[in-house]
DNA sequence: GCCGGAGTTGCGGAAAATGGAACTTGCGTT
DNA sequence: AACGCAAGTTCCATTTTCCGCAACTCCGGC
C-alpha cells in the first residue's frame, strides 16, 4: 500500500471528537507499528498536510488543507452559480442556506450561510449526512434511477426519525414525489426541530450535481413561505438549468 | 524526495486561476516526466487527494480535502473564541469580518464572515496576503520581536500601494503603533477601497496566534464608528486573552 | 488513414517505506 | 533523586514502491 493511501487514512482519523492525533492512536487507529506512524506523521508534517501543534506530540490537520479545500469548487461552474444562488435565497429569507454533493449514501456539506433566524446548525461543511433522510440526500438521489438508487442501498435503512423514510419503499415513493414537484423536503430529521428544503441542479454532461438547501427551525415556518421559498429554488435551479445547459432539469418541472 | 512531499507540491498547484490540473500541466509545473505525473495523479485520486472531472483528463481537489480542512481549527479553543467573537462584530457592526493566522510573511484566511454591507470581497478563506501589507499582517508581527520581524523580512519590502509601508523602518513604525493602541489598521492596501481593523489573539504557552479582522469600503466609514469598532475589537480580544490565560496581552493593553 | 498531442504502461535500477527492537525523553511516583 | 512507565524516536536489514526512459495506446482533427 502506498504512503498515499496510509496519509489518507491518517486524515480520515480526524473527526469533530477527535480533532489532534498523538502517534500512539494512530498507530492503534490504523493498526500499524509505533515506529511507522513516528515516521509517517512526521513526514506529512514536513510536506505540509499535518503541523504539529506547540506542545510537540499532537498533530493536526495543516494550513494546506484549508487552501486546497478552498479551490476545491472553483473549478466548477455548477458550484458557483449553486453558491450564488443560495445566497440569493439566504438573503431573501433570511433562513440558513447550503450546497451539498453527494457521495455514495452520504451528502457532504460545500458552502454555508447562515442566515438571520436563530437556527444555530454549528458546521454543514465537511460533515456527512445520510442521503436517504435529508432533503439534500433525496433531492440529488431523485436525479438517478430506481434501479441505481437501489444498488446503492443494498441494506436496511437507518432512519434517524419517525419523519424519514422507514424503509426502501418509502425512500423510493418519497423520491418519485420529488421528481414530480422538483424540490425535496425533510422535517425533524437527521437534525431535531430543523426543516429544510432542497432542490438539485446538476450538469448532464459531466454528471456534476449539487443540492441547494435552505434549513429554518420548524417552529416558525408558515405554509406559505414554506411555498414560497420551494418556488424560489425552483426558479434559481431553473435559472443555473439554462446556464449550464441542463436539458433533462426543463423536462422534469 | 518521499511521495507526500511530490504530492503536497501537486497539491500547491492549484490557485483560483488554475482549479484544474491535467497530467501534462502538472508534469510541466513541477518539471516530472509525464509517466511520474501520470501515476502520481492517479495514485493521489485513489487515495482521495483529488478527484477526476467528468471529462476523465482533468484533476481537481477532492472532497477529502474538504471534510479534513474543516477540521483545521477544530483542535483549537483559541480558534473557536476567536471566530465566535468575530461573528459577534460583524452581527454588531454589519461589516465583514474574518479570522486569520500568519505563515511566514504571509496571513492566511481560516474562516469568514460576509456582512450585511456591500463589501464583497470574493473569498478570504485559503488565501494568502503579505503579511507587512494588512492589517491582519501587522497585528500577528505585533507579537514577534522586533528582531524576529527583521529575520522575516531579508529582502526589500514590495508595498502593493503607498499606504502601505513603504519599507522596513515604516513596517516596524506602524508595528510599533500596533503595539500601542492594541490594533493595526489598513486603508487601501491589498485590497482598492477597503479598509480593515484587527487585533490579534494568542496563547502564550503555544505560541499560536491569530488576528480578528474587520474589512469595510473605506468610503462608507466614519471615523466614529471605527473607534467604536476598535474598542469592540479589543474587548473581544480581551476576553479571549483572559479566557485562554494569556496574561502577556494584558500588559499590551 | 495519417498525424500529433495527451495519457498510460513495462522495465530495471534507485530510493523509500516497513517492522521489530533498542534507545531516549518526559513525567509522575515513591 | 532514583524509579517506573508510557510516548516517541532512531537504527538497520528487508521488502516494497517509485522513478525515468521509451514504447505504446487513445482520440480528435485533417
Amino acid at each position: 500500500m502506498s504512503v498515499l493511501q496510509t496519509a489518507a487514512k491518517v486524515l480520515r482519523c480526524f473527526t469533530r471528537d477527535r480533532p489532534v492525533l498523538t502517534v500512539t492512536e494512530a498507530a492503534e487507529l490504523l493498526a500499524m507499528p509505533k515506529s511507522t506512524a513516528s515516521r509517517l506523521l512526521r513526514a506529512m508534517r514536513d510536506a505540509g498536510f499535518l503541523e504539529l501543534r506547540a506542545d510537540g506530540r499532537r498533530y493536526a490537520p495543516g494550513v494546506m488543507m484549508v487552501e486546497v479545500a478552498h479551490l476545491y469548487a472553483g473549478g466548477s461552474r455548477l458550484f458557483q452559480l449553486a453558491d450564488q444562488a443560495v445566497r440569493a435565497l439566504v438573503d431573501r429569507f433570511g433562513h440558513t442556506g447550503y450546497v451539498s454533493t453527494r457521495d455514495g449514501t452520504e451528502v457532504i456539506g460545500l458552502s454555508h450561510h447562515p442566515g438571520r433566524n436563530a437556527l444555530r446548525v454549528v458546521n454543514t461543511i465537511g460533515s456527512r449526512l445520510a442521503a436517504d433522510a435529508s432533503a439534500t440526500g433525496r433531492a440529488l438521489l431523485a436525479r438517478l434511477a430506481d434501479r441505481e438508487i437501489r444498488a446503492l442501498f443494498p441494506g436496511r435503512l437507518a432512519p434517524p426519525s419517525p419523519t424519514s423514510p422507514q424503509d426502501f419503499d418509502e425512500l423510493l415513493a418519497r423520491i418519485a414525489q420529488v421528481r414530480r414537484t422538483g424540490h425535496a423536503e425533510s422535517r425533524d430529521e437527521s437534525n431535531r426541530g430543523v426543516g429544510a428544503l432542497a432542490v438539485a441542479v446538476g450538469d448532464p454532461r459531466t454528471g456534476e450535481a449539487l443540492a441547494l438547501c435552505i434549513a429554518y427551525p420548524e417552529s416558525i415556518i408558515e405554509r406559505l413561505e414554506r411555498t414560497e421559498m420551494a418556488d424560489a429554488m425552483l426558479a434559481e435551479a431553473a435559472r443555473i438549468a439554462a446556464e449550464i445547459g441542463d436539458v433533462s432539469w426543463a423536462r422534469a418541472s
